[in-house]
RNA sequence: GGCCAGAUAGCUCAGUCGGUAGAGCAGAGGACUGAAAAUCCUUGUGUCGAAGGUUCGAUUCCCUCUCUGGCCA
């Protein structure tokens, strides 16, 4: 606990570049330009790209076409686990490859909470996501007594923490319960959520792109993803025994195709459902991004050319002066 | 041409035994500490198709018209 109070700082040789943008915002393609013109080297920081098979509905970079280098893409099997927690040490552990070779680390992805994980001073409870005693307990108590049944047992067991969390919110109040029994209370992570640092120097930006242009964008990227082979690539994740994994099978442009393998919607309807749910994810980013501290905002409407680059790169070069 | 059923929120539709209306979806805003592309919360005023009539009062009843389905010719 004594520890907890200095905050845990890491040396890089040069501050870490770190980019927001809702989906289809031209994240990826400012990496690459980036990594291009500097000696950047990538880190992915999305919960589905991490996946190995999942890369048309991820709109993965194409290895074989790039010469940068990339990080954290391609690291599990799609019936795996992945996890914030496991995304903190293999972030952690490339940037700090990426350091000894004295390159520079650009974390880039849509995923923010993993984002958090990697950057900020942040310690994981310990939480197995398959095959863990404690969640199956709570699980089968859910089952039984319902949501607020489940609630109330928080309630009585830790009645702060409980007001942080909503009755619905059944996922967290179990986590919550699950972190009592490692003697740990979400309500005394929860007061300092806000005053979190960064452990590396950090140089935030984000792209900004107005929703009518992302909405089209998504859409139009939707249409290409079928068009490349979407379906075919969910055909075969699946009969590797795609439909059993807890979270991949998750992912918006994989659910939908399934529901549609399974005959509940038609097709069109499956790639109307992958535009919406990408549309929703894009705005509970833009929120996320509001409340994100120290974020400089760049004009990305006119996609990525060579001007927004250097002035991208420009920006970040200044402000490291910062750092020294 | 005749008959029937519709016309109400961006969409699909409820409803008002006559006192100007509400759900789902979409949209908007938000939360987020080992599933995060997940999970969860908040948010519904619209010439109730148009004109006229009855009425203290009509989106609701009556009449005419327009449009959309369906059926019969």
């Amino acid at each position: 606990m004594s520890e907890q109070l200095k905050p845990m700082h890491i040396d890089t040789p040069y501050p870490l570049l770190v980019v927001f943008g809702p989906t289809a915002s031209g994240k990826s393609a400012l990496a690459e330009g980036l990594a291009q013109l500097s000696n950047f080297e990538i880190i992915s920081c999305d919960s589905m790209q991490v996946y190995k098979g999942m890369n048309i509905g991820t709109a993965k970079v194409d290895l074989c076409h790039t010469n940068a280098k990339y990080h954290c893409l391609d690291i599990c099997e799609p019936n795996d686990t992945y996890s914030a927690a496991l995304f903190q040490s293999d972030s952690r552990y490339a940037i700090e490859k990426i350091s000894k070779s004295n390159n520079r680390a650009l974390l880039c992805g849509g995923t923010f909470f993993y984002i958090r994980a990697c950057i900020n001073d942040m310690d994981l409870v310990p939480g197995e996501q398959k095959n863990n005693p404690i969640r199956q307990k709570y699980e089968s108590y859910l089952k039984e007594n319902g949501p607020y049944g489940l609630y109330d047992l928080l309630k009585e067991k830790d009645s702060l923490s409980a007001s942080y969390i909503h009755p619905n919110n059944s996922k967290r109040v179990i986590r919550a319960l699950e972190m009592l029994e490692y003697g740990q209370s979400y309500s005394e992570r929860a007061q300092n959520f806000k005053e979190i640092k960064t452990i590396y120097d950090c140089i935030k930006i984000a792209l900004d792109v107005d929703v009518e242009i992302l909405n089209k964008r998504i859409n139009e990227r939707v249409d290409q993803m079928f068009n490349d082979g979407l379906v075919e690539e969910v055909k075969n994740l699946v009969a590797d025994g795609f439909k059993d994994s807890l979270t991949s099978s998750a992912a918006i442009g994989y659910k939908e195709v399934i529901d549609y393998f399974d005959g509940l919607c038609t097709l069109d309807e499956a790639k109307e459902q992958i535009k919406l749910g990408s549309r929703r994810y894009a705005k509970r980013q833009r929120s996320w991004m509001r409340s994100e501290s120290e974020l400089e905002y760049f004009d990305a409407n006119k996609g990525i050319d060579d001007e927004l680059l250097s002035k991208i790169y420009t920006f970040y070069l200044d402000r490291s002066q910062k750092f020294r």
